[in-house]
DNA sequence: ATGAAAGCGCTAACAG
DNA sequence: CTGTTAGCGCTTTCAT
């Protein structure tokens, strides 16, 4: 009925708790027989460790933190995927944690929440890595952590994290569609609290610039990660004397509302506007025509991110690692009509 | 350096510890000017207990598991929504548990996965509620949990549950289709281990019995939840010789493949065919024209299964409780064309 | 209404 | 290599 004890194990082995404790934590100073006594105790009485007493008398609890603040579905579910295959493996557990990333208290809230389950360490998505007020807080509070964060290359700034270039890829995007033939890009940006907002815009101005295509500020257009103002923006952009022939925005969400305001007005995609994304959601392949995104692994991002964590509490050193997201060319986009056969909004 | 312990307090306020775990826990018995003394006591020093220890001494560990088996990113969100609202009100924890409805072990699984932390309960959503077999023996190992399942009334079978009634949301979407003059209505079937599959399908052939329209077999397709089966079957139901005129899709992710399927044959959403979905899911707002839907309450529904679960722990009795999806009308449905103007595919 | 003692199941820090 | 002794921070007895 009850559950069996460490202490049952070691009563049935003929040993003591200890010796059944180094078996199951994989210490190596056990003489191999009584290993195998031990863990033929274990499998006999099908015993489970009991994860609340590891953690109360050990230096830490066996647990991650995931800690977002997202409002994407998609891509929140990449993320726990990634640390649920991490902590699987290393036979961690894990406590997901959505926060408001501006609140005032992050750092407090974060301690709390780490000390009140004794957790091994959290892993940072973005923006709440970027807040780095908050983050000199908690690292005073001795909290582990691993960040997740837009940069271009490594910060190199003693705190450990995995950075992904969003511009290179944003870069990418915009030289996909300049070497289609289109010149008036717009772009539809994303929240100002990310960081990886700013490193997709510089992208897209380096890309234009690389190209000798001056950016237009009328053409860039600010909003949220959200699809209705990727509609909204679209349909600015659109109502432009000169309006883009195609548009990039800053996610996929955006991005299906851009595609969403182009068909609403009556033009066809990719034959009267071009339309890319950013970060391969299901939105990309799911609407029609599927977009041109560029493919970013949320989940092995976090997957690693969750992995360098739990290497750094047990004493590793471990090297921070960049990613790339790559291109993926999908029906959204196309060259851009030619001048005459140009079609007007209806 | 160290968290506040309850000894810390206990000394501060000049009682006992236990004194202060009253307190902390809210039993009445403490006299209202000591219990004034604690609570001054842990303000001050910013006390919070430690979940581990309370969960390792306590008969539960004040952590409930949220189990699901499910695809659908956002369906998934929405019930950790639901569960975590839940749980932050009533001072519990959440862990969640993605796994395999299918798998033979699935009740020792959850057993080990309650055990292993001392979880006060689980909330079972479909289709791991589903299992009964599996419920049976869970209930065997006397881990408390409500069910979330898919069922026209309670089934007053004495395990706890919420029930949603698809069947008659189904009713509603088809007799919506009806109304607007429809007679070849296709549809899309998801996932046979779901029951709500089942539901939704008997609604839809409720209706156009009520309608005096009968049902067609070459006009229900089998598929799964996923966008690619709602693209094959409507491309299927569209090169019918007498292809329908309207497509439900059993929940939105097949109405958004349906949807695409459409556009990708050339077809003008809702003038040539009109589609409906299910599940009200961002895919439904985000498609263009947004989809004709039935809003399903995920995140309510969840709440509601996880504070039912809570209360039970605490020795209470609750009656079960049902939900109705509702129809929510939207762009992608609207009266068949008249035959005379019925256009062809390209 | 409050407190003292005895654990919950495990690991840390030492012995041997 | 293995065992012993103390706790981890809280809640449960059971007293008072």
């Amino acid at each position: 009925m009850k559950p069996v004890t460490l202490d049952d194990v070691a009563m049935r082995a003929g040993v003591s708790a200890k010796t059944v404790s180094r078996v199951v934590n994989d210490e190596r100073s056990v003489r191999p027989q009584t290993r195998q006594r031990v863990l033929r105790a274990i499998e006999q009485l099908d015993y489970r460790p009991n994860l609340l007493a590891r953690g109360l008398s050990g230096a830490h609890a066996y647990t991650i933190g995931l800690v977002y603040d997202n409002p994407n579905a998609y891509y929140i579910i990449a993320m726990q995927q990634g640390a649920l295959a991490a902590c699987d493996e290393l036979n961690f557990n894990l406590q997901i944690r959505p926060c408001n990333s501006r609140s005032p208290g992050l750092a407090e809230e974060l301690r709390d929440f780490a000390n009140r389950s004794r957790l091994s360490g959290l892993v940072l998505t973005t923006p709440v890595s970027e807040r780095t007020a908050a983050l000199r807080r908690l690292a005073a509070y001795r909290i582990p952590f691993v960040r997740i964060l837009s940069a271009a290359r490594d910060p190199r700034d003693g705190s450990p994290c995995v950075y992904v270039d969003d511009r290179d890829a944003a870069y990418a995007i915009t030289a996909h569609l300049l070497q289609l033939g289109h010149v008036r890009i717009g772009f539809l940006r994303g929240g100002r609290h990310h960081h990886a907002s700013a490193e997709r815009l510089r992208g897209y101005k380096d890309a234009l610039h690389d190209y000798g295509v001056p950016w237009r500020r009328e053409l860039v257009i600010d909003g949220d990660y959200v699809f209705d103002d990727g509609f909204r923006g679209a349909r600015r952009l659109l109502d432009l004397a000169e309006p883009p022939t195609a548009i990039f925005g800053c996610n996929d969400e955006i991005a299906a509302g851009a595609l969403a305001a182009a068909q609403s007005a009556g033009l066809q995609v990719p034959y009267d506007v071009s339309i890319a994304g950013f970060e391969d959601s299901p939105f990309s392949r799911h609407s029609w025509p599927p977009l041109t995104t560029a493919r970013q692994r949320a989940d092995i991002i976090v997957e690693r991110a969750t992995r360098m964590l739990i290497a750094r509490i047990g004493g590793g050193e471990v090297a921070n690692e960049g990613f790339n997201p790559e291109l993926v060319v999908r029906g959204s986009t196309a060259p851009p009509r030619p001048k005459s056969r140009q079609r007007r909004r209806r």
